[in-house]
DNA sequence: CAGTTAATTAACTTTTTGGTTTAATAACGT
DNA sequence: ACGTTATTAAACCAAAAAGTTAATTAACTG
């Protein structure tokens, strides 16, 4: 759930403005061209994955950045992260195939 | 456009099983409990995304993970381990705060 | 208490997504 | 050339996502 909160470029902008600090729903929703509705939404959203979590302060609700599920993006990368490592020496070892004669088309 | 395609769990089953290494569509599509042409729409999306590229092999298009897009995640990612290790601190700090007689609830 | 500010809920619309089935394309095997 | 295998394209559908406006709730301010 949490890759696809992170799908959404307003949600991503707002854990960006998340990260420099806490933040109203408005103080959010002003730099969006879109009702603060639409942002009350994305916050939801971003509430139910546990990527931000509001407090309450009279009547307003600062927004904090959660960063669990943000750290088990960062898990779920390291089987990748092995790999893209892998990735490198397998294109040096076309490379070097490439050298001695290869004709499979690999390119991009 | 790296997160939305890594939004959906079928596709990621694919990339999981693409670290293993090259595989059909019909391979890749074989433990899905949905038509081979969903699956080829699912390719078609991680392959517009650039976390995979097709080969042709005859009737073929063995598929191979391209770790780049996967990379630009953890740059991205970057900015927000930082802001894990404070928050980290911060829950300490707040711990401490509680012992002395804080008021405010932070639960969850 | 009346009015204002902050945020959410409800009802609705539009677009995107994830799936289907039925063709079409392309390369192989005989 | 004909049938089979692998994959994609087209047309379609239902459900989810992303947005809207109007109404509601809640807490402050004078």
């Amino acid at each position: 759930m949490t890759l696809s909160a992170l799908a959404d470029p307003t949600r991503r902008a707002i854990l960006a403005r998340l990260a420099t600090g806490e933040a109203s729903v408005s103080e959010l929703a002003e730099p969006f061209d879109m009702s603060l509705v639409a942002v009350s939404k994305h916050l939801k959203v971003l509430e139910k994955a546990g990527l931000i979590s509001k407090g309450r302060e009279a009547q307003w609700r600062p927004c904090r950045l959660e960063a669990k599920p943000l750290r088990q993006v960062d898990d779920w990368l390291e089987s990748y992260r092995q790999f893209w490592n892998d990735n490198l020496d397998r294109l040096e070892a076309y490379a070097t195939l490439l050298q001695q004669g290869g004709t499979d088309d690999r390119s991009k």
